[in-house]
RNA sequence: GGGGGUGUGGCGGAAUGGUAGACGCAGCCGCCUCAAAAGCGGCCGGGCAAAACCCGUGUGGGUUCAAGUCCCUCCACCCCCACCA
């Protein structure tokens, strides 16, 4: 193998053979431990480039390690296929979206393939499948059983683009998440999943996460967004209305000085007094014509009296309600008790609008300030507070809940932040929702035999309304129930939907009689090392927690609860320090950089650049030094294969010199930094590259004093099996060429020897007071007196102790010694 | 405002409390070559002519025989959430 490595010819070659040969099918009966490796699945827009490379790259990189480590692996790839940009091209070029996605995918596979990722396409699943599809009706009928998915009129974001509403955790910064449109507020009647009936669960078991990233966690908690406190109401004077209110400061419950409430709340219409109803309805509509972001990004805090007034619940005092643009409707009740001593807004309010500041919490020890500059927010003793005086703001709240309740009119209450998942869509790339409406029995699931409820082909979609709604075939239909007419459900599913269960569908994906198979979950379940974009935190991994919660409690799924055991969001891949996009022309494809570098020389840069979770930079001189690397194992490699096909690369050969057993050392290193960096979940492999750089060089230097080494010929053998699962193609091929018929990657990985990491002669420092003074080269197990004796004979320690005593001696086996004087 | 995180050469980064800067990129010098590319060898934090010595992991302190690493202070930057009552 003189000749130059052709890595275009070879990788081909491999990627073939790896196909035909199907190594990479996931068994339930091999007897060996699972492990379930999972990529997030991609949404199929046209092309990769070097990011999803490194995504992929990396969960292959783990599961080629576990294979070969022995493990039983389950990798397997799919398409999140229903979504907007496939409804987007059909309306800006009148594709068809079916026909577009599958060209998609089509592009895709093929370029996952030149990636040389080592999938179980036997389980590749397509989510605009009607199979696939038929189970998210499935399992929206269950939920629907289960009162967990539910119609009901609400405030919802409405994207005037898209021209569909969207789930609270697709609005971002008061914008469509995909397209930035500036999000309304609507009334309309849409499907919702009771997600809020699992809140507490979702958050509890955060805890037991900790194979996640804390940030995800945090955001997790913070979206859930737990608060306790207490819910109690004000009586309207001259009116049955109660306003309820939430609070998590009772304490400061004496300084509530007026209410606000929402303009959305539906008591307004009831208490507004006539000669208020004008003013107020006004500064509603003003309001509603804003976007929810100009709205919630107003600095100033408006609002007019509604005329009415409440009745304090404990001093009595009449106290007046505002409508105010503060005050959500969507948190809490929808009304807020005003204190403007103790709250920020609540003081801006009511400096703006002359309310009276009433102090009743005061710093422990001092005396109520003679002007209130500012709401003072932490805890304290309360004062003006009647009986409650002098108790501490923790007492209070105790006490001030009980005395409320006595009254019955409030009580401790927990307040969520998180809502209840709004699943309608008005497009049509979606999965039909399985109901009907009869005009006799009204809203009516679609019974199972009657699924999939396929989505019409030949649809014209305009973007003007919903595009099914105007398919009159689709549409009528008759009543499952009764046989009468009835039309259907016109609204498809949010594509998160599919996504929130697909890891399942992969375990069993041709069943045709349920989702999955339970007893396949209970083999392969849970996932043992999920990989995705940190982007996902509140949406796909809360909705699919949610998902899996429902599941292990209908006994779908056994074991814990949770799907994710491990969860690693890697990092950007920057083009030149910059992001990459489409409107830069900067964007590296995949097709591009494989032509240019090869597979190996890519994923050995991806995984090398930096630490698998860090932004990384794509440059072109970067991926040449792998390039390089890639070239010099092969050029290293060469002169040996003929003497290393005799070697058995399990064997451990003695050393003759030091040059024979710095390359044993390097070698050993290298095989146990990969397993390390894999057992240990770290997956920092930009080190283990590191050391084959190390084996490599260690193994030129060799070539060149000793081209008839044994230990070169072993290293030269054991590399094939050490470098497999990073560069496989190379390795494949050299393994080959070493006389083996079987794949590289069905092999069991190389086990290091703790006798090939001991070398001969280590550095032992020697330090004076902390300060390294000399550097002994002594053998390894050297004793403390030995090393001591060694040490005071340096010139550059002799000149440190300078007659001084030595005090004190630390000594630390093979690392150092150091001298206290 | 709340939460999470990060600060190390020209750059990416390495370093179970124990030799700071492994490995690579860029750069510089040399060999090879008619020449170039490729390859091979060497240098590469700062100060000094310099082995020695001094300084050096955002800032200031602390713990320790020993701190990039542990604790506290401050500074800077990044990410997420946010009139959430």
């Amino acid at each position: 193998m003189a000749e130059a490595y052709d890595f275009r010819s070879i990788e081909a070659k491999w990627q073939k053979r790896w196909e035909d040969t199907q190594i990479f099918l996931a068994r339930e009966d091999s007897g060996r431990t699972k492990y379930y490796v999972l990529e997030m699945l991609p949404y199929p827009s046209g092309d990769l480039h070097v990011g999803h490379a490194k995504n992929y790259t990396f969960g292959d990189v783990v599961a080629r390690m576990m294979r070969m480590l022995g493990y039983e692996v389950m990798h397997p790839m799919g398409w999140d296929a229903f979504g907007l940009p496939a409804e987007n091209a059909a309306i800006a070029r009148g594709a068809d979206p079916n026909q577009w996605t599958r060209t998609n995918i089509a592009n895709m596979q093929r370029q996952v393939r030149l990636m040389g990722t080592g999938y179980d396409w036997s389980r590749e699943i397509t989510t605009c499948d009607p199979e696939y599809y038929r189970w998210n009706q499935w399992l929206f009928l269950r939920l629907y059983e289960q009162g967990l998915a539910y119609k009901r009129e609400a405030p919802v974001n409405w994207c005037p683009h898209d021209r569909t509403v969207l789930a609270n955790e697709q609005v971002i910064d008061g914008r469509c998440w995909r397209c930035e449109t500036l999000v309304e507020r609507r009334n309309l009647s849409q499907w919702f999943l009771k997600i809020t009936a699992y809140a507490q669960r979702l958050l509890d078991d955060l805890e037991k996460l900790d194979g996640w990233p804390e940030r995800t966690r945090a955001m997790q908690r913070n979206w859930i967004g737990r608060s306790e406190g207490a819910e109690f109401w004000f009586a309207v004077e001259g009116s049955q209305e109660r306003i309820s209110v939430f609070t998590t400061r009772l304490d400061t419950l004496f300084g509530a000085t007026y209410v606000a409430i929402a303009p959305e709340h539906p008591a307004v219409a009831k208490i507004v007094t006539p000669e208020q109803r004008e003013a107020v309805a006004r500064f509603a509509k003003n309001l509603q014509s804003k976007s929810e972001l100009e709205r919630t990004s107003l600095l100033e805090k408006e609002g007019v009296p509604s005329g009415a007034y409440a009745i304090h619940p404990l001093s009595h005092e009449r106290i007046p309600i505002w409508v105010t643009n503060y005050v959500l409707a969507e948190y809490g009740t929808g009304a807020v008790g005003g204190v403007p001593a103790h709250d920020q807004r609540d003081f801006e309010f009511a400096h703006k609008y002359n309310l009276p500041i009433v102090e009743v919490i005061v710093p422990p020890g001092q005396e109520p300030s003679p002007q209130v500059r500012e709401a003072y927010i932490p805890d304290g003793v309360l004062i003006n507070s009647g009986e409650f005086d002098g108790t501490t703001s923790a007492q209070a709240r105790k006490a001030i809940a009980r005395r409320l309740s006595e009254l019955g009119v409030g009580e401790e209450k927990i307040n969520y932040k998180i809502r209840d998942w709004l699943i309608s869509r008005q497009r049509y790339w979606g999965t039909p929702i399985p109901v009907v409406y009869c005009e006799r029995c009204g809203e009516v699931p679609v019974p199972d035999g009657q699924l999939p409820v396929r989505l019409p082909p030949n649809v014209p979609i305009t973007g003007e309304g919903s595009p099914l709604a105007r398919d009159e075939d689709f549409v009528k239909t008759t009543c499952p129930k009764c046989g009468g007419a009835a039309r259907r459900e016109t609204d498809t599913m949010d594509t998160f939907f599919e996504s929130s269960w697909y890891y399942l569908r992969y375990l069993d994906p041709r069943n045709t009689t349920l989702p999955w198979d339970p007893a396949k979950a209970r083999y392969w379940m849970p996932i043992d090392q999920y990989i995705g974009g940190a982007e996902h935190a509140v949406l796909h991994l809360l909705y699919s927690r949610f998902f899996y919660k429902f599941f292990a409690d209908r006994r779908w799924v056994s074991g814990p609860d949770e799907p994710f055991t491990r969860l690693f969001h890697q990092g950007l891949v920057l083009h030149e320090g910059e992001r990459m996009s489409k409107s830069r022309g900067n964007v590296v494809g995949i097709d591009e950089s494989v032509h240019q570098h090869g597979v190996d020389a890519m994923r050995l840069f991806l995984m090398y650049v930096t630490p698998p979770e860090d932004t990384s930079d794509w440059t072109d001189t970067g991926a040449t030094g792998r390039i390089r690397f890639v070239n010099r194992v092969w050029r290293a490699c060469a002169p040996y294969v003929k003497q290393a096909a005799k070697v058995d690369p399990r064997k451990l050969p003695e050393p003759k010199n030091a040059s024979e057993s710095a390359l044993l050392a390097a070698v050993h290193a290298a095989a146990k930094s990969a397993i390390d960096e894999t057992v240990s979940r770290r997956f920092h492999y930009n080190t283990t590259i590191a050391k084959f750089d190390e084996y490599v060089n260690a193994l030129t230097v060799l070539e060149q004093s000793d081209p008839n080494s044994l230990v070169a010929a072993y290293a030269v053998a054991a590399l094939p099996l050490i470098m497999a699962p990073f560069a496989p193609h190379i390795a494949d091929e050299l393994w080959e060429r070493l006389g083996h018929s079987q794949s590289v990657h069905l092999e069991k990985y190389f086990e290091p020897d703790a006798r090939a990491l001991t070398v001969d002669q280590i550095t032992l420092v020697v330090q004076v007071n902390g300060k390294v003074r000399a550097r002994l080269n002594v053998a390894p197990g050297t004793d403390e007196e030995q090393a001591y004796a060694l040490a005071i004979q340096q010139s550059t320690v002799i000149a440190q102790l300078d007659g001084k005593e030595v005090r004190k001696r630390i000594f630390v086996p093979d690392k150092l010694l150091n001298l206290v004087v």
